[in-house]
DNA sequence: CCAATTACTTGACGCTTAGTCAATATTTAA
DNA sequence: TTAAATATTGACTAAGCGTCAAGTAATTGG
């Protein structure tokens, strides 16, 4: 009875084969050229076997945006685990999300397809609900930050503000930002030289706002940016070369 | 020679006429279900006419898009036009942007499928530019009123913040609240009950950040918000429900 | 008013690709 | 060893994009 074991397995790293192909293939050719003959025949599968998997192209498109909504959530936890106060652990937050985008320039240009719903809604609802977990769990780790902020007083939220909607702004904020990133517009043209910078700079101007301590003028933040880098994300940003 | 100015007034009307069935079959079907042979049977003109209009599907999606990115330019300067404090004007933009989404749905479903660099790529040139265009003046629009409040000295930005990162922030926060609320995310439960309120609240709050004057303890944004939809706005608000 | 020319319109056709399924190959279990 | 179960294949169907030769309508000049 080991092989149904072993099947599973091969079941599991096949999927995982055909997601990678599609990712691949997806930055390479883009959306409109990424075609099903292809990932089979660069998988070495094929066509029928490609949809044992994934019902149709766009649930390969769920999958893969599942798969990376994870291992940004991962990034998010060690962000939230940085020792010190919880404006700290949110700025750790930000920086390791902005890390994680730039090292899976596909996940926005799948993020961009998939939230469109004519896509989203071919896949099945296995696939759909999976991400919608995803998306939620990577919701909550934020917001409990936030709330953990809250009970030790360190901001004080204006009457029928909730920790949701203060989140909800770090959230669209920071997503505006890598849409218009991964996508064809000129921010250079626009002035933008340092987008990356000015979503950091922008996410504080938020929390200052919202009255959240220490305030940036309380606290030297640009320090804490080194320390997060060197204490939580060492080999990330020194991949991408921000030592 | 009356006849060709006659045939250019009927060549814009049919273009406009492709531009609006498209619009309608995307808001009906979804982009996977939106085709050429049914815009062509909805407007009762042929493939062959159709294409004598656009290169391929993707264009009419970055032409609509650009006609309904001069619609929102005209939302965005009649906030502009309000009487009052820069930052009120500003306000007055952000209001005036969001009645014009929620007016015009079908817009960011445009736009989060043009934004797809696959997408917009398949658009000639010429299309491409009249769009770039469009962005481009609206986000001179709001970073005009910007640099009003900076002359005005109601706002001193941080050394080394640009008037453009600040408006780069403004705008990635609405770009990615819309991207949400018109993508198949499930704000309710997420705990996000009224996004567009969220918005508004969180506009401020960033306002407030950058240390723009009035701060939204010194003026009751509020009634500036009722007076916006009221003096700018009434037909729209009213349309809406808002007044 | 008619013929020649020009401009517009058409839809059948070629081609690509998504998704299916009957036939084939492989694995499992007795 | 062999029968049943399971996995794999790729030819095939259907559908849609974009083309283009042929047909139709409008315009112009005589």
């Amino acid at each position: 009875m080991a092989a149904s074991e072993r099947k599973k397995r091969e079941y599991a790293q096949r999927e995982d084969l055909i997601i990678h192909t599609a990712r691949k293939l997806l930055l390479d050719v883009g959306y409109l050229d990424l075609n099903m003959d292809r990932i089979a025949e660069v998988t070495e599968y094929s066509k029928g076997t490609i949809y044992q998997h994934f019902s149709c192209k766009e649930e390969i498109l769920v999958a893969m945006l599942s798969e990376s909504a994870e291992k940004a959530g991962k990034f998010l936890l060690r962000g939230s685990n940085l020792k010190g106060k919880p404006r700290e652990r949110m700025a750790a937050m930000a920086l390791g999300y902005d890390l994680f985008v730039c090292l899976n320039p596909d996940h926005f240009k799948a993020k961009l397809l998939v939230q469109n719903e004519s896509i989203m809604r071919k896949a099945s609802p296995t696939f759909q609900k999976k991400l919608d977990a995803c998306n939620l769990n990577n919701m909550h780790i934020v917001s409990g930050v936030l709330r953990d902020a809250v009970t030790e007083g360190h901001v004080k939220l204006k009457k029928g503000v909730t920790p949701e909607e203060v989140a909800f702004g770090l959230w669209t904020g920071a997503l505006g930002a890598y849409v218009l990133m991964s996508s064809e517009v000129n921010l250079h043209a626009l002035g933008i030289t340092d987008p990356r910078k000015a979503v950091w700079e922008n996410m504080h101007a938020l929390l200052d706002g919202f009255g959240w301590r220490p305030l940036s003028k309380e606290l030297d933040y640009e320090q804490t940016r080194s320390r997060i880098l060197k204490e939580v994300f060492p080999k990330e940003s020194a991949q991408m070369g921000m030592l």
